[in-house]
DNA sequence: ATCATTAACGTAAGCGATTACATAAAAATT
DNA sequence: AATTTTTATGTAATCGCTTACGTTAATGAT
C-alpha cells in the first residue's frame, strides 16, 4: 500500500496526501481528515527508503563503538550507553544503525554506513577512537557527538562524565569523613581521559587538604592490575591507610590483595572505587565507589546530535555529566556483613 | 558524485557503469576496467538508499533485543551476540539496525524498522520476546532467526547453545572427577528455555548414575538467589557434597552463602555453575564452569539468516553451539591459591 | 464591481540507483 | 554471402516519496 493508492482512495493527489501525512498546511481541513482516516483503516507506514531518497535525510544515526570495549568488558558500560542514546532516538522518529570497529578499521570516515549516506549523524562512543579519526569525520560535515572522549585541539559536541569532580568527592570522602591523610591513587592508562581527569580529581583533594599525592601508574585497570598496584604502593608507603581505585576492577583487586598481605577492607584499608559496576555491590567487603550515570549520558549524547542536526549553526556543546557518591562498606562507613 | 556522473564522464551510459559495478555480464572488458578506474579515481561510492529503492533490498538486518537483558545484566551475553552478528553482517556487506525492546512494546510485527521496509531481516535475541510476538513476525514474511530463543508449536530458525549437554557434562564430572552422589540442583525460572534445559541435562546425568535428583526452584538467577537457594538445599539435605547453579551468579551466591555456613568451597562443598562469566574466573575460589560461545552463536545466527534470504526455500534451521567445561578451582580440581 | 491576495490543490520533475526492453554491431552458422 | 545468434550498449520506465511551481477558486481590498 502506497502513497499513490492511498491518494487514489481519497480522490486527490499524492501530493496532497504527502502533506496531509508531513503536517503540512495547505490543505483543507476535510480532506486533511478524510486522508488521516483513510491511511489509518489501510495501516498506512510511508517507505523510509523513498523517503529518504527523496529528502536526503534518513532519520537514522550511526552508533559507532570499538568492538572489544563494548563486548568484552565485564561492565555494561557502552552497551548502557547505546540503550539511552536508543531510548531518546526512538523516541523522536530515529533509527540507530551500529558499526563496531576493530583494531584494523583505522578510518572511520570510510565506514560504509557514512560512504552510503545511510545516516544523519553519528554517536562515537570511547576514548579508543583516534584524534586524527575523529578530524576526518568531521571533514565529512556530517553531525556528530563524542561520548566518553573529546579533542582538546578542537571544539567538539561531548558527552563526558565529571570524573574529575567524582574522583573529588570520593577522595574528599576518605579524608573529611574518616580522617584518611594518607591515601593512594591506583591509576590506569593517561592516555584515556577519564583516567586523566580522576588522577586530577584525586590531585585537587589531596593539594586541598595539604596531603602528600601518592600514586601508582599501570598500563591496565584490571583486577590483577590493582593487585600488582597496591603490593607496589604497600611497599613503597607502608604506612598507607586508604586507597583509591581509578575504577571498581582496580579497587577489587586492590581489597583482595591486600587482603592476602593481612591488611583488611575496611579496618586495615579503607578503598574506595569509580564506576559502580554491578559487582561493585556484591563485593565483600561491598564497594564504596563513585556512580556513573551511563545511560543518562548515551541519552544526552543522542540529543546533542538531534539538536545540532536539526540547528548546525549552533556552536558545539560539552556536557558533564555528575556523579553521585555511593556509600558502602570498603569505605569503613558500614559495618561488614561478614 | 553519482552513477550519472561516471557515466558522463566515461562516456557510456548508467546502465553500463552500474552493469559493472553489480559485477553483472554484458559488458566489454575495456569498458569495464575505464569504469572501474573512473569510480575508483571518484572515489565513488553507490547511494544505498537509492539501490534499496530500486530492488527493495535494504541489505541491512534488524537486530532486535530486550532493552533490561541487554543494558542491564551483569554479563555481557546480549552484546557479545550482536558482535558476532555485527561481524558476519558487516563483512557480507550488510548493515545492522538495533532496537531494543521495552516492556511496554507488546508487538515487534509493528516495530518501524519493519514498516518502514527497512530491514531485509531479523534477529530476535532472547528468549522475552513472546512466542505470539515471534508468529506476529511469522506473519510478516520477513526472514528471521532466533537466538537463545526457539518456537515448540513452529519450526523456525534458531542457534541455541547446547545447554542440556554443557549442564550433563558438568554434572558429570562432579560424579566421575570427584566421586560426588549427593548432588543439588540451583535452578531458575522454567519459563526461559536455557533453564530448562540446563535442569534437563542435570537430570538426565543424575538418573544415567543412579542418583537421587535434588533440585531447588526460583524465579531469579541472581548472586541473592543462589544464597537463597544454597541454604533451602543445605537445609534440606544436610548430607550434600556438591551443587550445580543453572548459572554463574547463582553458583557464585551458592559459594558465599554456604561459606557463611561453614561450609568452605571446595573442601566442604564443590560448586559448578555455567556461562563462564569474567566473574566466574574473579571469584575466590575461582569457578568452575561451562562456558558459552557468544560470540559464535549471534555469528552463526547471522550466517543462518543471510542463506534463509538468499534462498527462501530452504526449510527453518536450528543451530546448536556447543558449550566447554572450564575447570577451575571451586569443582575441586585445583587447589585454592589463597 | 474589479483587482490583488491568499488558500487549496494538482502537475510533474526530481532523488540515484536498477533493469526490462530495444537496438546495433560482432560473431557464428549455414 | 546471407542469415541467425550472441554480445555490448543505450533508452527509458520504475521504485515511493517530496516539493517547486502552476492553476484555479475563494477571499479581501478598494
Amino acid at each position: 500500500m502506497d502513497l499513490k493508492q492511498i491518494a487514489k482512495k481519497v480522490g486527490v493527489s499524492t501530493a496532497t496526501v504527502s502533506r496531509v501525512l508531513n503536517d503540512q498546511p495547505g490543505v483543507s481541513a476535510e480532506v486533511r481528515e478524510k486522508v488521516l482516516k483513510v491511511a489509518a483503516e489501510a495501516n498506512y507506514r510511508p517507505n523510509q527508503t523513498a523517503r529518504s531518497l527523496a529528502t536526503s535525510k534518513s532519520q537514522t544515526i550511526g552508533f559507532v563503538i570499538h568492538k572489544e570495549k563494548y563486548a568484552f568488558s565485564d561492565d555494561p558500560f557502552y552497551p548502557q550507553i547505546l540503550s539511552g542514546a536508543e531510548e531518546y532516538l526512538s523516541q523522536n522518529g530515529y533509527h540507530v544503525l551500529i558499526t563496531l570497529l576493530d583494531e584494523k578499521d583505522k578510518q572511520p570516515q570510510n565506514l560504509p554506513m557514512i560512504r552510503q549516506h545511510l545516516v544523519d549523524g553519528l554517536i562515537l562512543a570511547g576514548p579508543f577512537i583516534q584524534a586524527s579519526a575523529v578530524m576526518g569525520i568531521a571533514g565529512t560535515k556530517i553531525p556528530f557527538v563524542l561520548v566518553d572522549n573529546t579533542l582538546s585541539q578542537y571544539p567538539v559536541n561531548c558527552v563526558l562524565t565529571d570524573d574529575e569532580g567524582g574522583a573529588y568527592s570520593g577522595v574528599r570522602h576518605l579524608i573529611e569523613k574518616h580522617q584518611h591523610n594518607k591515601i593512594a591513587f591506583l591509576s590506569g592508562p593517561q592516555e584515556w581521559i577519564s583516567n586523566r581527569e580522576r588522577l586530577r580529581g584525586y590531585e585537587r583533594a589531596v593539594q586541598e587538604f595539604g596531603l602528600e599525592p601518592r600514586v601508582i601508574y599501570a598500563e591496565e585497570t584490571t583486577i590483577t592490575s590493582g593487585e600488582k598496584m597496591i603490593m607496589q604502593a604497600l611497599e613503597k608507603w607502608s604506612d598507607l591507610t586508604a586507597v583509591y581505585g581509578v575504577n571498581d576492577s582496580v579497587a577489587i583487586g586492590a581489597i583482595r590483595a591486600a587482603a592476602k598481605l593481612g591488611r583488611s577492607t575496611p579496618h586495615d584499608l579503607a578503598v574506595m572505587g569509580f564506576d559502580d559496576i554491578s559487582w561493585a555491590a556484591a563485593n565483600q567487603p561491598s564497594l564504596s565507589t563513585v556512580k556513573i550515570f551511563t545511560q543518562r549520558m548515551g541519552y544526552l549524547a543522542a540529543q546533542c546530535l538531534l539538536n545540532t542536526i536539526q540547528q548546525p549553526e549552533l556552536p558545539p556543546t560539552k556536557t558533564l555529566v555528575t556523579t553521585e557518591l555511593v556509600i558502602r562498606e570498603s569505605c569503613g562507613c558500614q559495618e561488614s556483613t561478614l
